[in-house]
DNA sequence: TCGCTGACTGAACACTCAGTCAGCCTAGGG
DNA sequence: CCCTAGGCTGACTGAGTGTTCAGTCAGCGA
């Protein structure tokens, strides 16, 4: 499928599309131009004839599928708010390639995706407060660095893909094939994030161990006087 | 540092540790066998000839990592059992190196990660009944894949490190330099844990949306007539 | 028809890689 | 003193890499 799609576009963007599915599928290293070559149905010298160097052309990956992301982002935008940091999964859903060459990025180290998280830690901000405005999303004594925590859990499930779908037969990355069949994943998240893990008592005697806590009194003793 | 202890190991052993080092730091592919033979002090012919291909090292390294994860298990078991899952990060917290190697074998495909993993379940699942009959951890519909959701979380975050430590300035394969300064990620993470996220009704709401559940009727309408 | 441009290519280049091999050096036995 | 064995090495090989380059070809304006 998609190859009469691929025909349809300019040689510039099948190697650009050849190499983000490779990139996210074995890696940036171990791509060879000669295989983006193949695939796209190019000479290996036509891609450094428009990208001048490997390195080029996964800059233009990065910044091609930021792009895309963020563009994907302002459709869905003020959609099913109800997931909170969900959304940013759903929202890419449909788009497994796009989603392997993410977390390879943030593996390997890309260039724009330190961007990419960054709004991506903005919009589930918004999404949070919008969600706690409605009663549906628990206030925070640290607004920030819970979406930062909850983004990071699913961005690093996320990279964990195979492991996820070892442990628990969820393919995080399938698309919309099978939407049905990620229950095993987030039928115990969303039990987490609704009842919690621990009795609040274990939680507050485990945060008050935590040294240089910001704000809070301390329970067993205080340091000023 | 470390000169002195390097010295009294075998060639074997210093090519072993050099390149767990190099492999975790910057991947299997990008290391080649000339650099691990120059941290080692040896040549790269003897590599080859201790351990036949470079494939057959990568497997000595997966099969010493995983040993060592084990027995630094068995030497904290029984511990501090209050963190739950915590507890697999904090018992490798003074090995960084051995960190900095597992998620890179996540991502990379190590051979024995798989089995490792599965140990983590096994122990993360019996701590947490542990602390569910202790009355610090609160009973689960799905106890084995609410472990492996929480080992899945732990373990993504640390295969994000880097974004951890940009987003929260927290360097969680830091080792034991700096523990006091890992309370940006944990306390917002014993918030969630404590509390929740979202509130129960709002959790109900969203899990009878998920297809095929188990077991529970679904409150709002009934597809079946 | 001519000259020009730009997409495009095959062959070659310089380089790095994992793996091979003949032989070095030294310790230990005679 | 020689001899041998084995840990160990420098030099080498063939394969694979990204990149360069001379050159082909179709299209276009004059």
């Amino acid at each position: 499928m998609g190859a009469d799609a691929d025909q349809e576009l300019s040689s510039i963007d099948r190697i650009r599309d050849a190499a983000i599915d490779l990139f996210g599928e074995h890696g940036f290293r171990a791509t060879s131009l000669r295989s983006i070559a193949d695939a796209a149905g190019v000479s290996q010298a036509l891609i450094i004839h428009h990208y001048g160097t490997k390195q080029g052309l996964r800059t233009a990956c990065d910044q091609h599928v930021t792009d895309q992301v963020r563009s994907r982002k302002k459709e869905t935008v003020g959609g099913a708010a109800g997931g909170g940091h969900f959304s940013v999964v759903q929202q890419l859903q449909d788009a497994p390639r796009l989603l392997r060459y993410l977390t390879r990025a943030m593996t390997e180290g890309g260039e724009h995706t330190a961007a990419l998280i960054d709004d991506m830690l903005e919009d589930a901000l918004e999404y949070m407060e919008a969600g706690e405005r409605a009663g549906m999303i628990l206030p925070s004594r640290f607004p920030r660095d819970r979406a930062a925590v909850l983004l990071l859990w699913s961005l690093g499930a996320l990279t964990l893909h195979e492991q996820v779908s070892r442990l628990l037969d969820v393919d995080l990355l399938a698309g919309d094939d099978a939407p049905e069949s990620l229950g095993r994943y987030f039928r115990p998240a969303l039990e987490l994030y609704s009842q919690g893990l621990i009795t609040e008592q274990t939680g507050e005697g485990l945060l008050a161990a935590l040294p240089d806590d910001p704000d809070s009194a301390r329970p067993t003793h205080d340091e000023e006087h």
